[in-house]
Formats: structure tokens, C-alpha cells, sequence
DNA sequence: GGTTACTACTTTCCTTTGGGAAGCAACCAG
DNA sequence: CTGGTTGCTTCCCAAAGGAAAGTAGTAACC
């Protein structure tokens, strides 16, 4: 009876079922850099080098391995400008903008409660 | 000039930073395995083996790191009775249940929209 | 003509992490 | 003394992550 996937709790899917494809689909969003290249691109476009930067540590051969896996998946586009220099532009699809929100609530929510753990703060709050 | 954080968007962190301590705490959070079992917590303590059926697919070992690694962050308690046979509690703790709600929202993106992809139900809409 | 610069990668190498199979330890029931 | 239950740990291998350097195409500079 279809133990699978399917609870019938939201849709067809259940991310807690091993088999369903969108477990694979939370294994590639629930990511540091994911996380953090879908953020970066919600204001709009972003080129390769923009990114890098934003992406603080992100190696140019991870960065365009995060970048592929999210475009395969359908959270971006990618868009070649054959200009000069050349010219690479990623956006967000309408599914990645989705995405998007769970993300960026993620990405506040640690930002604003990493001071209730142990963790030192960036700037120390007295001094 | 505090360049390696604090960019002032939310509080004093930023996980676009690579040094700030947040970039840490997102890499955990973000995580396949700590998303699911943050969730199974929710609606109250559990048990290994329980947490261990309930992640369909992950191994003893594989659930003893994520759960080390959660509660060494403060995400959640291990609470040991010893009982025979022995009994371990896992709970989340407040900044747990924070962190859950992003994650809660994030798994149900997943299930309610991956319908718009390219990968196939587990449940076919029309057979 | 040679050199430098720019963008967007790719390649190589090495370390770290993730994951499955199996074993272990404690204890009790039969 | 064997089997069952719970909660792990150990071993080993494969996959992923990350630093550094190389590549390709063009163009602007000297």
C-alpha cells in the first residue's frame, strides 16, 4: 500500500520516505552553498565572478558544481552572453524563487539566534 | 573595519561570511539528515530507534553523528535513562524548536512543489 | 609582435566527510 | 546459555569539499 513514499500530508510526497525524489530534492537545497547561491541571486541576475565573492569561500570548481546541480534541478537558469569578455548570467526560475523564501528564513533565523548559543559573536556586544 | 562579518542586515552576524561563527551553524542546519530529524522532534522527545525508523534510510551511525553534532550546537538534549533495556531521550531544545519552524517550511516547500520539476511522484496524478 | 588583463571555468591533487555493513556491550527472559 | 532488545561504535571505502594552478578566447596596451 504504497509505504514507499505518499503519508498524505502535504502533496504526493514525503520527504521522510527514502525513495521519494523529493528527498533528493531537500538533499540538495538543505546545503550551505545552495542556500547561500539562492539568496544571492533573489535581488535579480547575478554573473560567476559576482557570486564568488558574494559567497565568501566558495572555490570557483564548487561554486560551478553548486551552480550545475541547482540548474539541472530547475532552481536556475543559466544564460551565456557570448560578448567580450564573455558574459554568464545566472537567474532564479519561478521554482527557485519559491524556494527562495523557506531559505531566506533559514538564513535569518541563524543569523539572528546564533547569540543564544555558545558560539562568540562576530562583533561582541560590549565592546 | 569588521570586514570579515557584520554587515548589519539583521543582528551582528552574516553567514555570507566565511569567519562568522553563523556560517557554522547554517552548515549544520542545512544538512539533509538535520532537517529531518529536526522535525521529527517537533512534536515532541524521541527515542533512537524511533528517530531512526522515522528517517527512513539512515544508518546508526550516520544519526549518532547528526545527533552529536545538534547537540553540542545547543539544537537539542540527550537525556539517558538507565533503565534496562537502556532508554535515550532525544528533545529539542527552545533554540531547537526555533530553528524547526525554518526547517518545517523548507521540507514543506519541498513536498508541495516538486511537482513542477522534471522528477517523477511517487504517486502518478493520473494512474 | 609580445605582454598583460579579463571572465569563466577546468584540472589536479589532497583532505575531509558521508555512508553501509557489521560488531559490541549491557541486560534480561526463557 | 541462547536469543532478544536498545543504543550505539568500529572498519572500510566512496563521494564530496577545497586550495592551487592551468586553460581558452579576445582585446587592449606598449
Amino acid at each position: 500500500m504504497a509505504m514507499e513514499c505518499a503519508t498524505g500530508r502535504h502533496s504526493d510526497h514525503d520527504v521522510y520516505a527514502a525513495q521519494c525524489p523529493c528527498r533528493a530534492m531537500l538533499d540538495m537545497l538543505a546545503n550551505k552553498w545552495s542556500a547561500l547561491a539562492i539568496g544571492a541571486l533573489e535581488q535579480g541576475p547575478r554573473r560567476f565572478g559576482e557570486l564568488q565573492r558574494r559567497l565568501q569561500g566558495i572555490s570557483p570548481k564548487v561554486l560551478t558544481q553548486t551552480l550545475r546541480r541547482l540548474e539541472d534541478s530547475g532552481i536556475l537558469t543559466r544564460t551565456v552572453y557570448p560578448a567580450v569578455p564573455l558574459h554568464v548570467e545566472y537567474a532564479l526560475t519561478p521554482l527557485g524563487h519559491g524556494a527562495a523564501v523557506p531559505l531566506g528564513l533559514l538564513r535569518t533565523w541563524v543569523e539572528e539566534n546564533l547569540d543564544n548559543t555558545a558560539a562568540s559573536p562576530c562583533r561582541p556586544r560590549n565592546a
